[in-house]
DNA sequence: CGAAATATTGAAGTTATTCAACTGGAGTGG
DNA sequence: CCACTCCAGTTGAATAACTTCAATATTTCG
């Protein structure tokens, strides 16, 4: 199946999908059946193991534009796959100003920061209506003591997130030329890999949100974004954002690494 | 027993401990004999269930100074835990520069960031001779489907490199002055953590590597280092640091979270 | 519709980097 | 043992990059 560009606000806001295309999960708790599941926590499980799993997910939980799916400090008791809809980890420092971790989408685990302390680390905030699996965690450490299939793909999953923080420690290294370009390639890369258009989207982020990420402040993103957009790089309209030339994107990104 | 100060030359060099003080960890390489127990991967199992676990240590490696201990892309089979000496985690960039993403001391974990590709994510180099146990990755899996305990240990140790990933992003959003601060206040948390002294040590990396690891030149790191010494917030010679003024330094720290 | 939030753009100011000169130790070999 | 060299570290001056402050435009949402 070829993935056709769909709009962003209508791919995002569409929670009951008519059809079984792997872009779009389904309703149901579980994970045999979900078009998620190769970008999921059931990654690499053959069919009959992943029969095993559905019983991993408790329940499905809708978390509303600006809601808190947890907050720093909360009980650590699960943690949650994103169906659809995407999310921002956040810290919220002592002087009040606000500190991106992260930025989260459909296929994504949230709240593993949460297992060391028995408390979550950061605040998870919707960026739009949103859905997830609630996946009780000792419910995934009672499985993974049975499924070796399983236990090792958590292992990854933890392995892998902390691979992707060293990647956002080169890039807080890099100019704030490189950051933007880098944090708008991982955007594609990622709708790319869900089966989305990688050209075009929309940011469900604003500025300053991706600022805070990038540490950067709004106005050096604003800048960039219209420095790219005059070079012909992208187009930007608000939150819409059309990759025109990729490979010149990868170019100052490539400053890298 | 009261943490003597010990001249750092002295602590990490000597690679044979004549007494059992928990600040030395036993050559033999048995998690339940070992004085880093309270530390490292068998944190807060009781005394059977550590000696279950003792099979978990297939060998100890020593490690000379400036060597590898592993290197990025090295097929992943093992994990390290650090019995004596230090190690820098680096990333060596497609232009050669070098990129510090860490620095681990004893008690220390290193290499879960290999789990996720089956191969290491970065190269560890020691800073001085050093000691590992090698943990065999899937003796840890095998043994944590048997043992509760271990499992969730290990889960919380992976977990708590993610926390400690994203303290180092915020780090890298402050001002170098607050970075070099809170650079050192952390290695006299650690130092302190293992019985050593807090106030007085020998650093082991060069100002490069800590501006590496900082986001920040090493004319940054020399300048602030030097600065704090002006303002008798420490005393600095050579690599020898004298913490002065940890208060001051807090507040200057403070102005991160 | 109107208020509040978000985004853009310019100018001035601050901070860290770059380039460069110099100092001091550690290690080497005569 | 001393001279030599290399590497690490310090310090200064000029430069570049990002931030801050400010004004304005645009959008979103109640």
């Amino acid at each position: 199946m070829i993935p056709v560009r769909v709009d962003a606000t209508e791919r995002v806001s569409q929670t009951m999908p008519t059809n079984s295309s792997p872009n779009f999960p389904h309703l149901t708790a579980s994970c045999s059946n979900c078009g998620l599941r190769e970008l999921c926590l059931p990654l690499g499980l053959s069919a009959d193991k992943l029969k095993r799993i559905d019983q991993i997910v408790c329940a499905r939980r809708k978390v509303g534009r600006g809601e808190g799916l947890y907050r720093a400090g909360d009980a650590f008791s699960a943690i949650y796959a994103v169906c659809s809809g995407s999310f921002k980890n956040k810290l919220v420092l002592h002087d009040g100003r606000e500190q991106v971790m992260g930025f989260h989408i459909s296929g994504d685990i949230l709240g593993i920061d949460g297992i060391g302390e028995e408390r979550h680390g950061c605040d998870a905030v919707a960026l739009e209506d949103s859905d997830v699996c609630v996946i009780p965690f000792a419910r995934v450490e009672e499985i993974s003591r049975e499924m070796r299939g399983l236990q090792h793909q958590f292992h990854q999953l933890m392995s892998r997130a902390i691979v992707r923080d060293y990647g956002v420690m080169l890039l807080l290294n890099a100019t704030a030329e490189v950051r933007v370009a880098v944090f708008l390639l991982d955007l594609c890369r990622r709708f790319a890999a869900r089966g989305y258009s990688a050209s075009e989207f929309h940011l469900r982020m604003t500025r300053e949100e991706i600022g805070s990420f990038l540490g950067l402040t709004l106005e050096t993103v604003s800048r960039h974004l219209s420095r790219f957009h005059e070079t012909k790089l992208i187009a930007v309209l608000q939150k819409h954002i059309h990759i025109l030339d990729a490979p010149g994107l990868k170019v100052i990104a490539g400053a890298m690494n």
